[in-house]
DNA sequence: GTAATTAGTGTAATAGTTACACTTTGTGAA
DNA sequence: TTCACAAAGTGTAACTATTACACTAATTAC
């Protein structure tokens, strides 16, 4: 009862003191990002417990008592995917009275970016089970998930635009086109080859490995990679503005 | 005990129910900018409670059972400043285990903009006291909150260059000079001043009132006012960047 | 060796940004 | 009434970034 009265005396005195120590509970989300050569996807949980049994869902788990946010949410990534060390955002926390049908739950909602190769599903206590999802699939999710996804989705495609974090989502060698297509995915607009190129290019922390793609059926392409040192020293001021010019964009 | 257990039944088996349902309690925090002609200042409260009683904080308040986090965080604003209506932002949630010292606190913090002319102290019961800062003054906060106002201001330094919400802090007419300050007030950078006029006039959503300012020992600025709904018809779809030169910025 | 497929490349027109300094219009004091 | 003061108001040329656009090169599979 320590803690509790100690808030309380701390809460306004116009209320009732317990009015403020309701019974209820706070989760976090993790919306987490893949992209697999083509697509951007998203990872599911079919849901193991009512409400909303066998449902797909987005990953989520309650925090715990001794745990931060940013942990709880790594620990959902890790628990489902063992994948650790990621990019990880927190975007907009969602708590309206209504949303859980079962009481009064906060949900701080983050996203993640991973390599989708290193993924492999683990036995969770969070899942029945999991599946990657294309973004076009993601809707008609329980509770107020479809407005968290966009919420999450929205977010990533400010940040793309400002921050080097699509390379989170790619091998560490990757191609110019398969950067391209990973902008694409994410802006969900075509961009100019020889402009995307050329603005990248001369953003100056790509490094060309003098290696080509291998295994394909045409042309090999250059593998390259991130120079995230390279990315501190110019840009750690500034930041950067990356905007190319979708294809055949009309000019108002 | 409905509630509880419910709840309870729909979290992870492998722990103990009762571990995801520890004492916590949450919060809104919402730091209030105003604008007074030449600086932006932030509404600071005096705390009349422990901990850090009668130190200069940020303002909030707990979430009460049926209240939702946006409207918390709009009632903090007007039992401090009688103020309605006006632009809210969530920004971020703070909730490490140990910021606050009498046990777990979760605190949703949003930022709002207000006119300062607008603003009338009210007897309330959040604050025994509340007075404007000037930003330079508001560091060595209580709790985590030199973190939260920065993140806050942070934010407004992003949101005021894609969102047309500097007109929230001035009053209905004002002169370009006036905004002008009170861009510079928040990007903490001089700007040009053609350069500036060229730009935002060029944008269209300003309309000339063809009305002077009184009562100045100088010739005297035009007023205008921010046309609402020809920004939306403008630029609802593709939104705007802002970016003026600052005044003898080198070129690399 | 030829068809299929994707990689890779340059330029000219346009649009936007930057740097920069003097004239105008009012007030108020002598 | 005029002069000092203060801030308002204004244009342009140089530079930088963005856009639109189409063909050749390299490889594999048949």
């Amino acid at each position: 009862m320590e803690v509790k009265s100690n808030i309380l005396e701390a809460t306004s005195n116009k209320n009732n003191a317990f009015d403020n120590f309701f019974k209820s509970a706070f989760t976090v989300d993790n919306i987490i990002f893949g992209f697999d050569e083509a697509d951007l996807k998203v990872l599911l949980i079919k849901r193991g417990e009512i409400p909303y049994e066998n449902q797909w869902a987005l990953p989520g788990n309650f925090v715990y008592q001794d745990e931060n946010l940013d942990t709880a949410a790594k620990r959902v990534l890790a628990e489902l995917t063992g994948v650790k060390n990621v990019h990880l955002e927190q975007v907009k926390t969602f708590g309206s009275v209504g949303r859980h049908p079962f009481g009064r739950v906060i949900t701080i909602a983050y996203y993640s970016l991973i390599k989708i190769s290193d993924y492999r599903l683990h036995v969770s206590s969070i899942a029945q089970e999991a599946a990657w999802h294309s973004l076009s699939d993601v809707k008609g999710l329980p509770f107020d998930h479809d407005e968290i996804f966009a919420a999450c989705f929205n977010r990533l495609k400010l940040n793309i635009k400002r921050q080097p974090i699509g390379f989170e989502l790619l091998p560490p060698k990757f191609t110019l086109t398969q950067l391209q297509h990973l902008y694409e995915a994410i802006l969900e607009e075509k961009l100019d080859k020889r402009n995307f190129r050329k603005k990248i290019l001369s953003m100056d922390f790509l490094i060309d490995l003098n290696e080509l793609q291998e295994g394909v059926a045409h042309r090999p392409a250059k593998l390259f990679k991130f120079d995230k040192e390279r990315y501190r020293r110019l840009y750690e001021e500034e930041g950067f503005h990356f905007d190319v010019a979708p294809t055949k964009h009309k000019k108002k």
